[in-house]
Parts: C-alpha cells; sequence; structure tokens
RNA sequence: GCUGCUGUAGCUCAGUGGUAGAGCGCACCCUUGGUAAGGGUGAGGUCGGGAGUUCAAUCCUCCCCAGCAGCACCA
C-alpha cells in the first residue's frame, strides 16, 4: 500500500492517499490520459515518466499490488499479450498454443507469411501497447459445445482439436482481457499492467512442428524472455553472451583445435592442437579401463549387413546407417540395377555398412572360442569409431556428429552380476568425473517403454539391479517412467557445467536382447550353457562430444594437463634466445608441452596472441631472466607475474602436466 | 528431415546488374621492445556449386550443397 502522485505536462496533479492500488488508479483515470503522465511519486520517490511507463515507476506502482505477481504469471499473461499482439498487427493470424518455459515462454501461430525479425520489434511495440491499456484479465466458463461451435465459427482448427483433445468434459475457461480472448485454463494476473513494461524481450522466431509432432503442419513459434524485472532480464541476456563467448565451435576455431568442411559434413578434422587434448584424454581413459580390469579391443569399421541383420540394426536403424555398397563384379549390369534389386543379389554385390555402434562386434569376440562362467563377468572396451547418419538437423558443431569414437564398453555378466557390476561403473565414472573436474551430476533411470521385449518379471529384476547398484553406490537417481530402449532399462548420467547446462554423457544400459540375437552364450557351473547379458557402457560418451562440453565448460581455458600448448616461452630481447631454447628443452624434457616464441616481436604481442590462445603459462625471459637464470611466470588470466628460477619452475610444471590419475 | 535465415580473402564482416573492399591474420623490411595490438610495404578472392533471365550476374529467379536458430530425431 503506498501513497501516489502523478504529474501531467499542463502541470496538474493527481494525489492517490495511501491504500491506493494500481487497480484504484487504473480504474480513475484513463489509459490514454495516464499515458501522459510525465511523473509519478510513490511512497516519496520520485520518478520521471516516459512512453510507455518508465520501468522502474512502472514496477514501483506494481509492487503495490497485495503480492508481487510470480514470473509464472507474469511468463504465462505475457504468452497471451504476445498473441493478441500479433493477431492485432496480423488478423489473419491463428493462434495455437503458447506454454511457459524456462526463462519465459513461446506461443506457436499459424500464418501464411513467415515473420521476420523486424516483426519482433513491432510485436513488443505492440505488446507495450497492450500492458499500458491495464486491460482487466477476465475469465469466463464456458461449457465445451459453445467453445468448439466458437472455434468453429472462427475458422480455428487448432483451438477445436485442443478441447477435443483435453479429457473429461468439464467446461471450459476461457481467457478474456479487452476484446481479446484465448483458450486457458489459468491462472492469470489481474490485469495486463501489471507487467513491467521492459521485463520481456523477444528472442528469435522458429519453426515448430503442430502438436510436437513431425508428420502434422510446421507452425512458426516465437521465444520471449521475461523477468520480474529489468534487471532480471538484463542478467538473463548476459549470461547469455557468456554461453556465445563459449561456443566450442568458436573456439576450437580461435585455439586452432580442429575444422569441419562441406565435404565431410558432421565429421571432424582434428588439428594437430585439438589431437592432443584428444589423445591427452583418451589415454587416460586408457589407464582407468585397465585399472578397471577392461579388456581392451578393436574392431572392422566396415561391416556386412548379414551382421547387422542378425543384430536387429538392419531393420530398426537402416536410416541412420551408412551403407556402403561394393561391387563385388564390377559389371555394368550390377549398376544398373536399382538398390533392391542389388541388395538382394549375391553374386554381384555385397552390402556392408559403417558400424553405428560397437556392441555386436564385441559379442563376436566374446563368441569367439567356448566362454566359461569364470570368465564373468567380461569387460570388453575400445575406443570405438562409429558412423551414424544423423539428419543433418541434429548435427551440430562437434557435440552431434556424424563420425564419432565412443568410450564403450561391453560388460558380459550373468543376471546375478548386473547390481554389483553397475555399482562398480557408477564408482567408476564418479572417479573419472571428479579427476576431469565435474563434481556435479546426476543419475536418471529410465524404465520399460511400452513397445518391449522380455517379461515383467525380466524387467522387474534388471530394473531393480539399477535402482540398487545406485543406491549403494551412495548417489540418488530420478525415475523417467518408459524412457528405457525396447531391450533394457538404462541408467543415463547427466553432467551440469559451469554455466548451468546439463549433458548427458554416461550411460549404462542392461540388454538381454543381443546376447539372445547373436546367439551368446557361456558355460556355466552346471555344465550347461547359459545366455551372459550384455551391460553397454560408455563413461565420456563420445571424444568429440565431451571434448566440445570441456571447452565450453572452462570457456577454452582447459585444466593444464589438457592443455594443447601448456607453456610459451616468449623471449623479450633476442640475445635471450638460446636461454629461451634452454628453458624450452628442460621443460620438455619434464613432460611438459612447451614452445619456444623468439619471434621479434614486443612481449605485449606475444602475450596478448598467446593469451587469446589460451595458453596457460607463459613465461617471459628478458636480459634479467638470461643473467639469474630465471623465468618470469604470468598464468592465463591472471595480471600479476612470478619470478621463479629454472630449477624452481620445472618440477612445478612437470607436476601441472601430470594427468591427475599419476600425481 | 521440417520451418526460417545465412554463405564475399585464413578469420570477422562491408558492398555493387558493368567480374570487388576493410580490419585482423600472413610474407618481407625497419624496430631489441618488460607483460593484452610499434611502424612500413606486399601477397592473397571461380563472391558455396549448378542452371536460367540479361548485351552483361557476386547481386535477380530456380535447383542443389553446407552452416546457423528452433522443431522433430538421438534402436
Amino acid at each position: 500500500m503506498a501513497q501516489i502522485s502523478l504529474t501531467f505536462p499542463d502541470g496538474n496533479a493527481r494525489q492517490y492517499e495511501a491504500g491506493t492500488t494500481p487497480a484504484d488508479v487504473a480504474a480513475d483515470i484513463s489509459s490514454s490520459l495516464r499515458k501522459k503522465a510525465i511523473s509519478a511519486t510513490v511512497d516519496g520517490q520520485h520518478w520521471d515518466l516516459q512512453w510507455p511507463i518508465d520501468t522502474d515507476a512502472q514496477i514501483a506502482i506494481n509492487t503495490m499490488k497485495d503480492e508481487e505477481p510470480a514470473l509464472e504469471l507474469v511468463r504465462h499473461d505475457l504468452a497471451h499479450i504476445m498473441a493478441r499482439a500479433v493477431q492485432e498487427i496480423w488478423p489473419d493470424t491463428q493462434v495455437t498454443i503458447g506454454p511457459v518455459i524456462k526463462d519465459g515462454w513461446y506461443y506457436d501461430f499459424d500464418r501464411k507469411d513467415p515473420f521476420v525479425p523486424e516483426d519482433l520489434a513491432l510485436i513488443e511495440k505492440k505488446m507495450k501497447e497492450i500492458i499500458n491499456l491495464r486491460d482487466e484479465v477476465r475469465t469466463e466458463i464456458w461449457e465445451r459445445p459453445k467453445a468448439i461451435q466458437y472455434y468453429k465459427d472462427r475458422g480455428e482448427p487448432y483451438k477445436v482439436e485442443l478441447i477435443e483433445s483435453i479429457p473429461g468434459d468439464e467446461p471450459l475457461r476461457m481467457y478474456w482481457h479487452g476484446d481479446w480472448q484465448d483458450l486457458c485454463r489459468g491462472p492469470h494476473l489481474q490485469h495486463t499492467g501489471q507487467i513491467a513494461g521492459d521485463c520481456f524481450k523477444l528472442m528469435s522466431i522458429a519453426g515448430a512442428y503442430w502438436r510436437g509432432d513431425s508428420s502434422r503442419p510446421m507452425l512458426q513459434r516465437i521465444y520471449g524472455a521475461a523477468f520480474t524485472n529489468k534487471e532480471g532480464l538484463k542478467k538473463h541476456l548476459h549470461m547469455l553472451e557468456e554461453a556465445a563467448k563459449r561456443d566450442h565451435r568458436k573456439l576450437g576455431r580461435e585455439m586452432d583445435l580442429f575444422h569441419m568442411q562441406e565435404e565431410a559434413p558432421g565429421q571432424v578434422f582434428w588439428h594437430p592442437n585439438g589431437w592432443t587434448v584428444y589423445t591427452e584424454l583418451q589415454d587416460y581413459v586408457r589407464r582407468q579401463q585397465r585399472k578397471g580390469g577392461y579388456q581392451e579391443v578393436n574392431t572392422p569399421q566396415v561391416v556386412d549387413r548379414v551382421l547387422w541383420e542378425k543384430s536387429g540394426h538392419w531393420d530398426k536403424y537402416q536410416e541412420n546407417m551408412f551403407i556402403v555398397e561394393v561391387d563385388e563384379s564390377r559389371t555394368d549390369d550390377a549398376n544398373a540395377k536399382d538398390f533392391d534389386e542389388r541388395v538382394n543379389d549375391p553374386k554381384h554385390t555385397r552390402i556392408n555398412a559403417l558400424k553405428p555402434m560397437n556392441c555386436p562386434c564385441h559379442v563376436q569376440i566374446f563368441n569367439h572360442g567356448l566362454k566359461s562362467y569364470r570368465d564373468l563377468p567380461l569387460r570388453m572396451a575400445e575406443f570405438g569409431s562409429c558412423a551414424r547418419y544423423e539428419p543433418s538437423g541434429a548435427l551440430h558443431g562437434i557435440m552431434r556428429v556424424r563420425g564419432f569414437t565412443q568410450d564403450d564398453g561391453h560388460i558380459f555378466c550373468a543376471e546375478d552380476q548386473i547390481e554389483d557390476e553397475t555399482k562398480v561403473f557408477i564408482d567408476f565414472l564418479s572417479a573419472v568425473y571428479a579427476d576431469l573436474g565435474f563434481h556435479d551430476w546426476t543419475i536418471k533411470l529410465s524404465t520399460r517403454p511400452e513397445k518391449r521385449i522380455g517379461s515383467d518379471e525380466t524387467w522387474d529384476m534388471m530394473e531393480k539391479a539399477l535402482g540398487e547398484a545406485c543406491n549403494a553406490a551412495g548417489h540418488a537417481f530420478e525415475i523417467l517412467e518408459g524412457e528405457g530402449a525396447f531391450y533394457g532399462p538404462k541408467l543415463e548420467f547427466t553432467l551440469t557445467d559451469a554455466i548451468g547446462r546439463q549433458w548427458q554423457c554416461g550411460t549404462l544400459q542392461v540388454d538381454a536382447n543381443l546376447p539372445d540375437r547373436l546367439d551368446a552364450s557361456y558355460i556355466g557351473q552346471d555344465g550347461n550353457k547359459h545366455r551372459p547379458v550384455m551391460l553397454h557402457r560408455a563413461t565420456l560418451g563420445s571424444f568429440e562430444r565431451f571434448i566440445g562440453i570441456l571447452i565450453e565448460e572452462h570457456a577454452g581455458k582447459l585444466p593444464f594437463w589438457l592443455a594443447p600448448r601448456q607453456v610459451v616461452v616468449a623471449s623479450i630481447i633476442s640475445d635471450a634466445d638460446p636461454y629461451v631454447h634452454e628453458v624450452v628443452e628442460t621443460l620438455k624434457a619434464a613432460g611438459v608441452r612447451a614452445e619456444a616464441d623468439i619471434r621479434n616481436e614486443k612481449i605485449n604481442y606475444k602475450v596478448r596472441e598467446h593469451s587469446h590462445a589460451k595458453v596457460p603459462v607463459i613465461l617471459a625471459i628478458g636480459a634479467r631472466e638470461v643473467e639469474d637464470r630465471t623465468v618470469n611466470m604470468r598464468r592465463l588470466g591472471e595480471k600479476q607475474t612470478k619470478v621463479l628460477t629454472l630449477d624452481e619452475v620445472t618440477p612445478l610444471l612437470q607436476t601441472e602436466a601430470t594427468p591427475p590419475d599419476q600425481r
């Protein structure tokens, strides 16, 4: 409750007593008059007003309400206001649905002409006008037939379909502000003026399928971001800028880590710097897997379709496979035939596929020679290069690619070993993530989907084993009902990065299907053949994706042991060159990736360039350092430097260059 | 794959119906400089690919390819 006064250009003022609410003010003067107010005083605080009403004053007025509108309501009503604005500007537009999402809202429209970026400013302006109308939000309760007829009369089939899909037969809530209405169950603000005029921003236009179904029409979606006040919005926009700076595609170029090009869409050309990170990471995982009792293997890239038919991939996954057709007879008539014909003609053509996953190949190794129960659990690992023909729209930098290498592994075990093996894996993954600097991660357990194979008893057993393993490892887990694969439940390990984004990396899937299809077996204690269960597991997921995550997590400033160029030794004068080389050689001998920069450039220039390239340590060498056999060390992101003797700096950097598991 | 947008020098980007420009980077020269840009000179482009319209296309139209945002997909 507050005391408000508004001042007008003619010098007149209106005073409102303590206890006035914004609704009172709104009721007292017309919106057109209110817009003319040039200043307002709220509880003794003076605000100059501009049209539309200045944010701070707007907020001050809004906060006089009995309670601050919840952010959820603000976003929700903004969706309606945007829909109204769009329809007022383009009356031939149909509104469909517009929910609140993280950071804001979106609304899907059906309209012939595409929205263009300039339209957003237009819509935003119209929205602010609507807000300033301070229209009361009303809800009317309509019987379904009335609502359906209403939308039919207006030629809005989307709303009709929406109503028809709402279960039950209760009456519907119709949302109104001014003459504009929408179908909505609420809840809502009291009036549109409760929203601060610049707490929101329209962000982008995109396509989206009606009801998320790719067989239905594509609508135009407009995204908005909204917060309770201007500050919140500003913070959000700043966060987006920061995220853009971390983009691994940008940093990958700047740090000369990799590139991609048209001729190999979705595949990575690793440059020396990037490959250094890659191999360093791979060496690390290899050491961990050896410690963890895995046997590393390697399997073929190009495998005859016969194996994929047996594994079931040919049927279920063919669209995502790179098919390699080899015409073994090389005759013209083979070339003349169409694909289906050639596939079925064993005389001429051999159809292979690049492996999209390693599991069938690992079963081949398991199957080679008789296995005993004594061999179980058998842990097999491969840095498996896979190729998947991902839809073009799914590709994203090195995060989602068509050619990648998994840190893949399969554990062949008996059913009663699932729980133990899962627990061991969770511990393994936990240690690896910790070494790589990720401490914030969660487990999700995906359970039986509707379409599945195997008995309910088996599913009960598998799901229980995974859950118990999480408990035993001391990790909470979230259950994703019905999200499991058709052949078994799975655990997903999702880590959160420095700016709060989540990445699913590790996985563990129980599979009783593939061993069956590929006839894997072992001889049990009883002398009979038994079917092993397979646990598919990956820790990083793929190197490509994980390196992308590492780059974004650290904004390019990789941990020292992973940094491709760890130390640059930079000369200040050319007389220092021999000593620069001596320092570089000393560090190299200690296992540090050091290089000399004796170019004829100023130290400022060198510092700037190597800082941009995210080199963690620069050692500057001038006359003093040569004289004293010291180095002047500057760490990335720090202004101050430190003088150390060569004898001091060498072991220091040697330690930092050592992978975390070897210190 | 779908909707929309984009594609000009290694990078970031201007620009025009009469076959192109900047900054950075690169090369060479001068400069030996103490912690995020010293100065000069120069090289470098089939204007994503193909077809069409036109006297003439990097620019207009169509098709393809790739990238970006989102959706769908991620047995």
